[in-house]
DNA sequence: TTGTATGCGTTATCAG
DNA sequence: CTGATAACGCATACAA
C-alpha cells in the first residue's frame, strides 16, 4: 500500500505537503491551487489510503467504540448491536463486539484489554456491580456508557426503570386473577433479574422457584419442577427464560399464564396466554449512542445524566380468551 | 499510561530490555534473572499494558478479525457472530463488527475501511457475487473467507449446499401432498435466495410470489398477497420471511403449510404447519474459524477448498397432524 | 547480557 | 506556501 512518502517522492513534493493536501480543511487551502492538484491527482491514481491505526497512534483516537455485552446470541441483544452499530456508523465510528457470556472474569478480561487496543469508548452492559471496581479496571477517562443495568454512581448510563416494569407486568397478572405464581429467575447478581424476582415476589404468592443462567436450558429445567406445582401464572424475569419454559410445552394441555420480560417472538401466534413487559430497544439504543458522543465532543460536556426509559404491556389473543377465577 | 520508556528508567535499564522481559518467551531468557525480575516487578507495580496500536503499527498485525454480515439483528447472524466471536477470543483476536444491511454500497464502504483499519483478516457475508469485483477492492493478501454465500473462485469459503438443501424441503412438501405453492423470496442478488427460489420453482406450480428484502415486513406483505390465491404450502427463503408471514396470520383458519429455511423460533408450539431445511450454524461457524486461522498461520499454508455442509429438516407437531389430499 | 539506533505511517511544530 | 524534523510506543537488527 502507497503511504505519504511514495506520493511525496511521486510528486516531488514532500511528505508534510501531502499529509496537508490530503488532510483536506484549512491547512489544505494553504497550498497552492498547482500542487494540491497535481498531489490529489498522484494519490488517485495510486490509490492512496491512510493507515488509520499510524494515524491512531499519532492522534491518540482510533474511531472505534467497543460493545460489550451479555449474550450477543439474545436477539434482544441482537437488535440492539444494529442499532447501535448502525448509528455510530453513520457517526464516522466502528465497532467492536465483545460477549462476557455473562461470565465476570470474561468481562474483566475484556475491560482490561479493550483499553489498550485503544478503543475511543466503550457501551458497556455490566456485570460488575461496584463503580470502585470499575474504576480500579477501566482508565478513568475513557468515555464509558453503562446500558441495560444501572450502576451506582455512574451518571452515564441507559437503562429502563425496572419497578415501574415489574409493576406493569404484575398489574396485568393480578387483575387477571392471578394469586399464585412459578418463578424462573435469571442470576440474581444482575440488578434486573433481581429486582424483577423481588418485585414479582412482592405482589404474589411464589409457590415454585427456578434461578439460573438467563439461558434456554434454565427456563427448560423451570418447565420440569414446575410441572407438579399448579401455579396461577409462570413468571420468567427474561426472554430467554421465557422461550426455555415454551420450548418444553410440546402439547397444550391447560397451560399456565407466562408473565415474561422482553418480547416472545410469535406469541401472539402461540396457543398459550402470555404477557410481556416489553423494554424499548431502540430508545435505550439510540440514548447509548447519544450519550457516547456527547463524550466524545471535545467541547461542551453535558452534565453526565441518566436516561431511564419506560416499558410497555404486550399481550397475545391466548392471554384474552381465558381469565382465571372468574 | 506507563510506557516502555517509564519502566526503563525506573529500572534503570533501555527500553529494549524492558521489551525483550515483558514479550516473555525466548528473547526474554535471554535477560539475566536479576534485571528480568527487577523489570518484572516495576511493569507490576506501574501497572504497565502495551499499547496494542503501536504495537500493530510495528508488527502490522492488529489481532482483529471483522465480521461483515447482513443482518446482525436475525437471530441466525447473531448465534454465528457469538460462536465466532468466542472462538476467535479463544485464539487472541478480537472481533469488528459490521453491518451491510444487505446494502451493497455499505459493503463497498466497509470493504475499504477496514484493510486501513488494519484488521488481519475478514469473515464475510457478501453481496458482491464475483472474485473480481471483490479483487478491485480489497487487498490481495488479506485473509478472507467467505461465508454463507459462495463466489465463483474462492477457496477459503463455507456455506451450506443449496441444492440439497432446497430439494430436502421440497421432498418433504411432496411427501405430504403439495403440489402448488405461493413463493416470498428475497433479493435474487443473493445466491442462497435465488437457488432456493429456483429449486422450489422447478419442483412445484407456483401460483403466486413475492419479492423483497429478507425482512419480516416482506413476509408480512406477502400474507396479503396469498390471502387470495389459495396454495398448498407457502415457502419462504429464510426465516425472516416465515417470521414475517406467520406475525400476519392472528387467527388459524385453515392455515397453509409453511416451508421455510432456517429456524423459526417456537415453532413446535405453533398451531401452523410448519418445516423447515436448517443450516448447521455451529459447524459453519467453526468452519469459517479454522479457515481464517489457517491463513493467519504464517507457516504451513493449507491449500484453499470449500467447506460445504448440509441442512437438515425439523419439523413441527402440527406439521404432522395433517395430510393434504388423502 | 544489554544498550543504541532505526523504522512502522501519521500528524504537528517550527523554520524558512 | 513548503520542507525538515520530532514525536506516538513498540519491536528488532546490530553493536558492544
Amino acid at each position: 500500500m502507497p503511504t505519504l512518502q511514495d506520493i511525496a517522492n511521486q510528486t516531488r513534493t514532500s511528505i508534510s505537503t501531502v499529509s496537508r493536501v490530503l488532510a483536506g480543511g484549512p491547512s489544505a487551502r494553504r497550498i497552492s491551487h498547482a500542487t494540491r492538484q497535481r498531489v490529489m491527482e498522484a494519490a488517485r491514481v495510486a490509490g492512496y489510503r491512510p493507515n488509520l491505526i499510524a494515524r491512531s497512534l499519532r492522534t491518540r483516537k482510533s474511531h472505534t467504540i467497543a460493545l460489550l455485552v451479555s449474550d450477543i446470541a439474545n436477539p434482544w441483544f441482537g437488535q440492539m448491536a444494529r442499532l447501535i452499530e448502525q448509528s455510530l456508523h453513520r457517526h464516522g465510528y466502528s465497532l467492536m463486539l465483545c460477549n462476557s457470556g455473562e461470565e465476570l472474569a470474561s468481562e474483566v478480561e475484556y475491560l482490561q484489554l479493550l483499553p489498550q487496543k485503544g478503543i475511543d469508548g466503550l457501551i458497556f452492559v455490566p456485570l460488575t456491580r461496584t463503580k470502585k471496581a470499575l474504576m480500579e479496571i477501566l482508565p478513568a477517562n475513557l468515555p464509558l456508557v453503562v446500558l441495560d443495568r444501572p450502576i451506582a454512581g455512574i451518571g452515564w448510563s441507559v437503562y429502563t426503570d425496572q419497578d415501574q416494569s415489574a409493576h406493569l407486568l404484575c398489574d396485568i397478572l393480578e387483575n387477571h386473577g392471578v394469586k399464585t405464581i412459578a418463578l424462573a429467575a435469571g442470576p440474581q447478581q444482575i440488578v434486573t433479574h433481581r429486582r424483577r424476582a423481588e418485585i414479582c415476589a412482592e405482589r404474589f404468592k411464589v409457590i415454585a422457584r427456578v434461578d439460573g443462567p438467563a439461558q434456554r436450558e434454565t427456563g427448560r429445567m423451570a418447565f420440569v419442577k414446575f410441572l407438579n406445582v399448579r401455579p396461577d401464572a409462570i413468571v420468567c424475569t427474561n426472554n430467554f427464560l421465557g422461550q426455555g419454559i415454551l420450548d418444553s410445552m410440546t402439547e397444550v394441555e391447560q397451560p399456565a399464564l407466562i408473565g415474561c420480560f422482553d418480547e416472545i417472538p410469535m406469541m401472539h401466534l402461540l396457543p398459550i396466554p402470555i404477557v410481556c413487559s416489553v423494554q424499548d430497544v431502540p430508545m435505550l439504543a439510540e440514548g447509548c449512542v447519544n450519550q457516547m458522543l456527547a463524550q466524545l465532543q471535545p467541547q461542551p460536556q453535558t452534565s453526565p445524566k441518566p436516561i431511564v426509559l419506560t416499558s410497555r404491556a404486550v399481550t397475545n389473543p391466548a392471554f384474552h380468551r381465558g381469565r382465571i377465577n372468574s
